[in-house]
DNA sequence: TTGGGG
């Protein structure tokens, strides 16, 4: 025999502030579970300081999660239900876009004139439901405590049936930005699709991201000398992705890696991949000149369905892009301003980095606009080597577009015909800062040097080393190209 | 008693 009240529609839980209420809401928005601030029951000074050494005792620190919900009778604002629990594995993890969650014995509680509900680990519950697609009336995740009621079945059909035709969209937001629009250190929202999550460590994890855009080239500062011992890295992540991973992800359009500050297992979040989600309040930052995003303990996500609106236009800014001649060229390149290098096969197709990298052959020729971001050896008088009395040109260079980093080699005719010849080492010195995008006496001997790379067209051939392991030993050397006097 | 809020 169950005592337990009826579940309140949250427009008339507003009204009960202090109450202890059940509810049952659609979940438009969550942030991923993480450690509480604590209970900072110690925080009046006069107790911190007399309780100093109790204050680190008595902290309690739980679990949070914090929910955004809305009904058929409440939608603007959205309620937000703070759950907190002993562990991690006792908060929600929601699955899917629109699901639904029945919470007993919350408390209303206002603050800043906001209502909101507050879950107490002592005596509420909780339990997750499929959202409208499904008929299952079976929770996917229930706390310790909750009962299920069969009186319960009728509102989770009736909510389900009323968001049939509710557009539980994305929401605009003045923050929301494309991948070509961020800006280091500032806060922004991003609608994007989670392509991969990645445990580099035991809760470390990095989530790969895509929207189909190009982050803007970065300019770079590091000590060229360093490129021998402390090369400029190919990718953000320590490890190389397997080539049938790549092979998965979109050739076209920035992936841009996205680390989690102050969160654990958040893989249980991603188990499918290729989730459309809006990410609230994500930053990124630059580490060698790589773009990477941040989620902040205070980061959000909304999981969007592929028939949002903001995806559907996502994606059709993509196929438009893709689908028109220049769709393999980045974003930020303008043609008239590419007068670095010019090459002589016409008939070969721009090709992205990435397209180069899964490419089905493993020997190919491709053309690509890159910038050219390091280059080993460094010096201009090391460009070419004697042997024998023959000089020959071999010259590692780092590539980048908006998809990738490869590095590609320039050996002996092809950097006879790049530099044409073997010109003066104040002239290959000259030659040199232009591809790097050097500021003319802007090196200086064991300091960094700040260099913004022009965008410039090359042709690269791929090739391997050993028959046994072509895929293995597969590299890339330009070719076909020269460097414009 | 822990949140949020760009």
């Amino acid at each position: 025999m169950s005592h337990r009240a009826d579940i309140v529609p949250l427009r008339e839980a507003i009204d009960l502030v202090d109450h202890k209420v059940n509810l049952l809401g659609v979940i438009v928005e969550f942030g991923f579970p993480r450690k509480s601030m604590g209970t900072g029951i110690w925080d009046s000074p006069f107790l911190s300081s007399f309780f100093n050494r109790l204050h680190q005792v008595v902290q309690v620190f739980n679990y949070v999660c914090v929910l955004k919900i809305v009904d058929d009778s409440h939608q603007k604002p959205e309620i937000s239900v703070n759950i907190f629990a002993k562990n991690l594995d006792e908060l929600p993890r929601v699955l899917g876009h629109g699901d639904l969650v029945h919470l007993s014995r919350v408390v209303m509680k206002v603050c800043d004139g906001e209502v909101f509900a507050v879950f107490n680990k002592m005596f509420s519950s909780f339990a997750l439901f499929q959202g409208k697609a499904s008929n299952n009336l079976n929770p996917y995740q229930v706390s310790s405590r909750f009962c299920h009621e069969y009186q319960d079945d009728m509102l989770i059909s009736h909510l389900r049936a009323w968001l049939l035709n509710f557009q539980l969209d994305a929401g605009s937001s003045e923050y929301l930005r494309s991948l070509k629009d961020i800006e280091a250190g500032k806060f922004f929202d991003l609608i994007c699709k989670v392509l991969y999550v990645y445990e580099a460590s035991k809760d470390e994890w990095i989530l790969f991201v895509w929207d189909g855009t190009d982050t803007p080239p970065l300019s770079l500062e590091t000590k060229l000398e360093d490129e021998v011992e402390k090369p400029l890295p190919l990718n953000f992540e320590s490890f190389t992705l397997p080539r049938e991973t790549l092979c998965t992800f979109p050739r076209v359009g920035t992936i841009l890696r996205v680390v989690p500050r102050a969160y654990e297992k958040l893989e249980l979040h991603f188990k499918d991949s290729n989730h459309w989600v809006k990410f609230r309040n994500i930053s990124c930052q630059v580490c060698s000149g790589l773009w990477y995003g941040i989620l902040m303990p205070n980061s959000k996500v909304r999981l969007l369905s592929n028939e949002d609106d903001f995806v559907i236009k996502c994606r059709r800014n993509y196929d438009d892009r893709v689908s028109a001649k220049v769709g393999r060229l980045p974003l930020s390149f303008n043609p008239h301003y590419c007068c670095v290098t010019v090459t002589d096969n016409e008939n070969l197709p721009y090709m992205t980095l990435m397209e180069i990298l899964t490419y089905s052959e493993v020997t190919a020729k491709f053309k690509s606009v890159v910038r050219v971001v390091a280059a080993c050896p460094w010096r201009a008088e090391r460009f070419f080597r004697s042997r024998v009395g023959m000089r020959s040109h071999k010259i590692r260079f780092t590539l980048e577009d908006p998809t990738a980093r490869i590095h590609a080699y320039l050996f002996a005719e092809d950097g006879m015909e790049f530099f044409e010849g073997f010109p003066p080492i104040d002239v290959l010195t000259n030659k040199r800062n232009r591809l790097l995008g050097i500021i003319e006496g802007g090196t200086c001997k064991g300091e960094n040097v700040l260099r913004n790379p022009p965008w410039v067209e090359c042709c690269i051939k791929s090739y391997y080393k050993h028959k046994n392991d072509c895929w293995g030993s597969r590299r890339f050397r330009i070719f076909g190209t020269r460097l414009v006097s």
